[in-house]
DNA sequence: CGCCCATTTGACAGCTTTCAAATCGCGTGG
DNA sequence: CCACGCGATTTGAAAGCTGTCAAATGGGCG
């Protein structure tokens, strides 16, 4: 499979054979989707709420938040997704999007049909699979972050999102869960982890000063895992990385904790 | 296919086939997967977090919530499913749960086997689009939840509560959206609004005092939908129930105001 | 009639927000 | 090489929404 490595739909296809994809067909007719290539600006709109969408986005690098707006303004960011995923695929399949999805750096995009990817789900039921339990994780990571907005207070919450991004930047590789740039700045922290950006930024501080973290810029390192991971109720359960065994909840590896 | 009407699992068939299942071998096919009915009672526990999910429910009556439970004890409602929903597609499919569902009042539960429902998909596509369509608008209400929780005052978080339960319990047949039975207690309420049982009486009576709702015990009366709405910052798309047309936002049909 | 759980109500504390303003970082142009 | 411009980050003080803690009231049921 080593042509495979050209296709610019390649990183989908690492990221949908965690779910099920294996045949080798599969693998062909998923590379041979048709697609087109784009570049998108940082802060620039890459899907708008209330639109039809046509095309599902591969998001081969950069970072894009997922978000909705309230009546007073306010602007809620409901998932950051990373190289590798699949964005939108939420959207695409329902016709019309519901929340918004935008460019958080600049974002090179594979733009697939849904029909495209209809037909492919209707042929090939493992592929259909894989990428339901795709969105079924994003999912998992929706209701998460409603408990994490809900319950937990401010440091907590900031803790806990350092935590995710980092497993989640460590698992589709390139960087270490302890050592990461962050990629939003303290007013997108605020609209993700529904704080304003001044009390983000005194809480940044609090868990500095608690030597939960070490900031250079934007360059976040974690001292001691373990204890950031406390600090924020985080338990990488809900990520659905594979890496935890399929039992109750208190067989989860030390990585985890 | 009225010899259809007798199988438990009838109701599920009605729901899929808002998402595309049409043919008559695939209503077979889904009517025949094999299953066990099971009553439980309110309060108790359907599936709990952390535990291998080998069944998938269809709610044949009654009303369970979905829950995460935090650190300091503070327990988080994800949704809330009533009859005729699929609960738990999304734990079973990815085979450990991230989170607990429980009993709101007695339910009715049809259980499926995942390998059954997962063969079934394997052999029938459309009905494997059909049952990720389904989980992609839960999916959208757990993000209408992020909103919700993060981005809007009490009042707001409340008045948007009472329009989404009204507008689904309404739409699963049965009940008129401006008048039914609250479901919930209001700690309950609380905790699906990451609010206190305090003040979610205190602002159920606030909502009251404006004329939003008129209450009488659990029934609810919203006399005027569309000031609901307005203050619940309510608007229907989220949910998907496929009476909108398929257009910019600005095209929604009024009852969805 | 009495018990128990859900609903109400009051007073006060507290975490976050608000509103301003200062400082910092860094690319750009003189 | 240094001044300038602008967004991002910091910091302070005060207000506000919601939580906390208690206790009273109400309704359903044995």
């Amino acid at each position: 499979m080593s042509e495979h490595l050209t296709s610019p739909l390649f990183p989908m296809l690492r990221k949908l054979e965690r779910w099920g994809v294996v045949a080798e067909d599969d693998r062909v007719a998923l590379l041979s989707l048709p697609h087109s290539l784009r570049i998108v600006e940082a802060n620039q709109a890459v899907v708008r709420e209330g639109c039809k969408v046509t095309h599902t986005c591969l998001l081969r690098s950069g970072f894009v938040h997922r978000f909705k707006v309230v009546a007073d303004g306010g602007r809620q960011i409901l998932s950051i997704q990373m190289a590798g995923e699949l964005v939108d695929l939420e959207n695409s399949m329902l016709d019309v999007a519901d929340h918004g999805v935008q460019a958080i750096s600049q974002c090179e995009l594979a733009l697939i049909p849904v029909e495209a990817l209809l037909s492919l789900a209707s042929k090939r039921p493992q592929v259909a699979v894989a990428m339901w339990r795709s969105t079924l994780v994003d999912s998992a990571i929706f209701r998460e972050w409603i408990a994490n907005v809900g319950r937990r207070d401010a440091s907590t919450r900031l803790a806990h999102l350092l935590c995710e991004l980092g497993m989640r930047l460590e698992s589709s590789g390139g960087r270490k869960r302890d050592r990461y740039t962050m990629p939003l700045n303290q007013e997108q922290i605020g609209d993700s982890l529904s704080l304003t950006a001044v009390h983000v930024n005194r809480t940044l501080r609090g868990l500095e000063d608690r030597g939960l973290i070490v900031r250079d810029k934007r360059e976040i390192t974690i001292p001691d895992w373990k204890a950031l991971a406390h600090a924020g109720d985080f338990q990488a359960g809900y990520l659905h990385l594979g890496k935890s065994p399929q039992s109750t909840s208190l067989g989860l590896p030390a990585s985890a904790q």
